[in-house]
DNA sequence: TGAAATGTTGGGGCG
DNA sequence: ACGCCCCAACATTTC
């Protein structure tokens, strides 16, 4: 049998990987190889933990199949190149990557071992839709999410999961050139994701195991209870898409079948509340890839003049740590440095509060969370800011600025989110719980806070930076016409 | 996937 | 009994 290469990347998993599944059917011996670029590096500090464990993961279900991992660093097209040569592999299979960088990368790549005489076939997975071929009428992408919504559901259920192969043919061993996942150093310097462990298990298995659970405990609740961060009630299946453990497909299949085995009435709107989630992100990887500036340049170009605060220094570093003294961003900040992640609903607080009370580019929040989120995703990432600072496709408009104390009074009615994360706020009843500096003096003694002690004073007067924020966008508007 | 300002309505206290 | 005011509750407009 000729070996193929199989070029994993983000597609860490076995189950419905057309690539593999591929190979194997035109008859190829399959050959896994992961290949660590340093100078592509498009991970963040928590994403490479995630990684570490993930790559860990993806080579004990290969071996288990009777094959390995080939783990090789340095350049991509090189290296396929001349480990096709020393295989005598014929061939390269792999799944697609949507990222402009990735996509120019993978052109590149495919030309030089095209050129080098080997077959080269990729196949579309980790999307839904091909971006390319989902678009109006007239093929423009969408903008807006409403009608881009409507027409997934209208364009059928995606194509129907394949399964994961039940045996494969061993690979050389020692294999040329392959180093372990510990040599890659991955694992951050610092050791603060320690809290990660008890929380998250990356790999295949993980990601079946958080949906299997999400489907059999919360999604029938989905639509009462996703906004509330105390609960348990979201899927947490985005660090395992971002790193392809899990296919959209998957996913949508998994939550339809859930919804039609159950009996009871509402389980199919239930469902489709959820997969309109995973349709978020699969509008923000489109959009991505329409525009691909926008991982770094405001989509709507009025924003590039925007008065941002040019010494923001001492907010973002408040910002990073959850000392902004508002309990709910607070709360969020440091659930995503103790676990790499945070409920979505904090995650818009937090970013509203960023770029509109603070006036700090959204940049720069942009890259904090890339740098401490699990399941940092460049599309997710930029879109969701830009989307938060009013910037970005079928953004918020600008002037819906979030009062954190009433969003937190609203989804966190009770303060046990905040009093979760802010043990030093333990005490204080929910009446003050989402404005400590509003309490009564005695009521702040008895529950042991001691404003600017214990616990920080607000950094911003929240009206009066509503009101800055308001008349920095009337600059804006008026700079244009 | 907002919040604040402003407008409207209707019940109840009260002279 | 009536008009007046207050204000909560809700709706609409504006940013």
């Amino acid at each position: 049998m000729t070996p193929a290469l199989i070029w994993f990347r983000r597609d860490l998993r076995l189950s419905d990987n057309p690539a593999l599944h591929n190979a194997l059917e035109r008859g190829y011996r399959a050959v896994p190889v992961y290949i660590h670029d340093p100078r592509s590096q498009a991970t963040g500090a928590a994403g490479d933990w995630w990684l570490h464990h993930s790559l860990t993961a993806l080579r004990e279900d290969l071996q288990r199949l009777g094959s390995d991992l080939a783990i090789l660093k340095g350049d991509s097209a090189t290296l396929l190149c001349s480990l096709a040569r020393q295989t005598g592999a014929g061939a390269v299979f792999w799944n697609r990557r949507y990222e402009p960088a990735a996509v120019a990368e993978d052109k590149n790549t495919k030309q030089a071992l095209r050129d080098a005489g080997l077959e080269v076939r990729s196949f579309g997975a980790a999307l839904l839709r091909e971006p390319w071929d989902f678009g109006k009428a007239d093929n423009s992408p969408y903008r807006v999410f409403t009608p881009f919504w409507k027409a997934l559901q209208k364009s059928g259920p995606p194509r129907h999961p394949l399964r994961a192969p039940r045996a494969l043919s061993p690979i050389a061993k020692p294999f040329p050139g392959s180093v372990s996942v510990e040599e890659l150093n991955l694992l951050p310097v610092i050791d603060w994701y320690r809290g990660f462990h008890d929380r998250w298990k990356p790999g295949e298995a993980g990601a079946w195991a958080k949906l299997r659970s999400f489907l059999d405990n919360a999604v029938k609740d989905y639509p009462e209870d996703r906004d509330r961060p105390a609960l348990p009630a979201t899927s947490r299946l985005s660090p395992h898409l971002h790193f392809g453990e899990i296919t959209p497909s998957q996913v949508w299949h998994s939550a339809l079948a859930w919804a039609t085995s159950e009996s009871e009435a509402g389980t199919v709107a239930a469902a489709e509340s959820f997969l309109r989630q995973i349709a978020w992100r699969e509008f923000s990887h489109h959009m991505l890839f329409h525009f691909p500036h926008t991982a770094e340049e405001p989509l709507d170009t009025r924003y590039r003049a925007f008065p941002w605060e040019t010494d923001y220094r001492g907010a973002l570093e408040a910002w990073q740590k959850g000392e902004t003294g508002i309990p709910i961003v607070d709360a969020g900040m440091r659930e995503l440095w103790t676990s790499g992640w945070m409920h979505n609903r904090v995650r818009m607080i937090c970013a509203s509060l960023l770029t509109k009370n603070l006036l700090v580019p959204w940049q720069q929040g942009a890259r904090w969370f890339w740098d401490t989120l699990v399941d940092a995703d460049l599309a997710n990432n930029s879109f969701g800011w830009q989307w938060t600072a009013g910037c970005g496709a079928d953004a918020a408009p600008y002037f819906r600025i979030f009062n954190p104390v009433a969003q937190g009074e609203r989804f966190d009615a009770d303060g046990s989110y905040v009093r979760r994360w802010l043990p030093e706020l333990k005490g204080l009843p929910a009446k003050w719980i989402h404005k400590p500096w509003e309490a009564p003096e005695e009521l702040l003694t008895s529950a042991g806070v001691i404003l600017d002690k214990n616990y920080p004073r607000a950094i911003v007067d929240l009206k009066r930076s509503r009101t800055r924020a308001l008349e920095a966008w009337e600059q804006v508007k008026r700079q244009r016409v």
